[in-house]
DNA sequence: CGTCTATTTGAATGTACTCAAAAGCGGTGG
DNA sequence: CCACCGCTTTTGAGTACATTCAAATAGACG
């Protein structure tokens, strides 16, 4: 059973008592997502918080200029979904979409809020959860301004060598924001040293 | 009294009853911070968390080449700290100095986490605090790595007018992650049109 | 085998950096 | 009040890093 993974990824955190696992149980949806197919697009409002059991996705930007930027990979084990928009209601801007077949565990906004209230101990889990996100995305910030795009793919690579052969070199470029041209000269250049 | 801006800020999100407030008040303790004072230092255990009351803070990561990298400003009613690392009890890689002189609030990691036992609210109130500083912090990710200098420097003026005249261009473009020279040439450039 | 997509290559261009120096500006002491 | 100091901002020339565009090559899959 997929929701197995996900107690066990709660249990891990902090212990849930029988009650907390049924509740998690009932409130969380399994769907199976295919390769290619959108679990959030641009302009709609976030109504899902997603927990990644199988497969992998990326959520990125349009710009402008039409180009796609990646903000964020989730694999097994990871959440995926605009905070933001979830939150505020607002509109996202962003898109999320399944780059191989995968399995996800799906909360509402609302059952969310009610776990929150009835079991508190949510809050905490969420909370240590969002600061560790919180985190790795303030890290992120400093290597986007204090390396060069090589030093980016490098610790890339180091810190997310299950990345290497499971997404493309074209993805991984627009999350280490440069072209898939720049980034093959770069992976040329490595490989001779 | 200081602490009123706090209990303000905290009523502001989630009203607090007498106790809370009661333990807010013997928790926090307050702090005059000389301009150049640091608040922590690379090396250091991030043992507090900061709420600004008055005057401005930077927090910033010296890379291997020595250059600073500004990764945060505060100002009045915003929490400053080094979160992985108050977290997680390892060195910090990050400084954080007044850039004015300071008042500021501090609360201790042990006594934050008797205030997320003792009082549950807390936990609610972090969280959503984090929440959106993880929705800021990934905005700016995708400013970086899909708009050029000069398109972040504008967001910048547009999104945080109260420091156009209160933090140096120096620190203006620290943050923004250009040098000083280029951050003037764009603004010649902007006055120029 | 053919089609589709991903990756590589290369030339020309643009964006941002380095280094050095000049100019501006607020404060402080004589 | 002026002269000087320290710090910030500006200017400019040369260079490095990264993009654009176009096209060739390589892989994956039905």
């Amino acid at each position: 059973m997929s929701i197995t993974s996900l107690l066990d990824y709660f249990n891990n955190l902090l212990p849930l008592d029988e009650a907390e696992s049924a509740t998690v149980a009932r409130v969380f949806r399994e769907r199976s997502i295919k390769r290619r197919q959108f679990i959030l697009r641009e302009g709609e409002i976030s109504r899902y918080n997603s927990f990644v059991v199988e497969g992998c996705f990326r959520m990125y930007l349009v710009d402008d200029k039409g180009k796609e930027h990646n903000l964020q990979f989730a694999i097994e084990n990871w959440w995926i979904g605009d905070i933001g928009s979830f939150h505020t209601g607002e509109p996202s801007r962003l898109n999320i979409v399944a780059l191989e077949h995968s399995v996800i565990l799906q909360i509402r906004k609302e059952d969310q809020l009610s776990l929150f209230v009835d079991h508190p101990k949510f809050n905490r889990i969420f909370r240590v959860f969002t600061e560790n996100a919180l985190v790795a995305s303030q890290r992120r910030i400093l290597q986007n301004i204090s390396s060069t795009a090589e030093e980016r793919y490098l610790d890339f690579l180091d810190r997310y060598p299950q990345f290497f052969n499971r997404i493309s070199n074209v993805q991984i470029a627009s999350f280490l924001g440069v072209t898939p041209e720049f980034l093959s000269t770069i992976r040329k250049k490595l490989s001779g040293s």
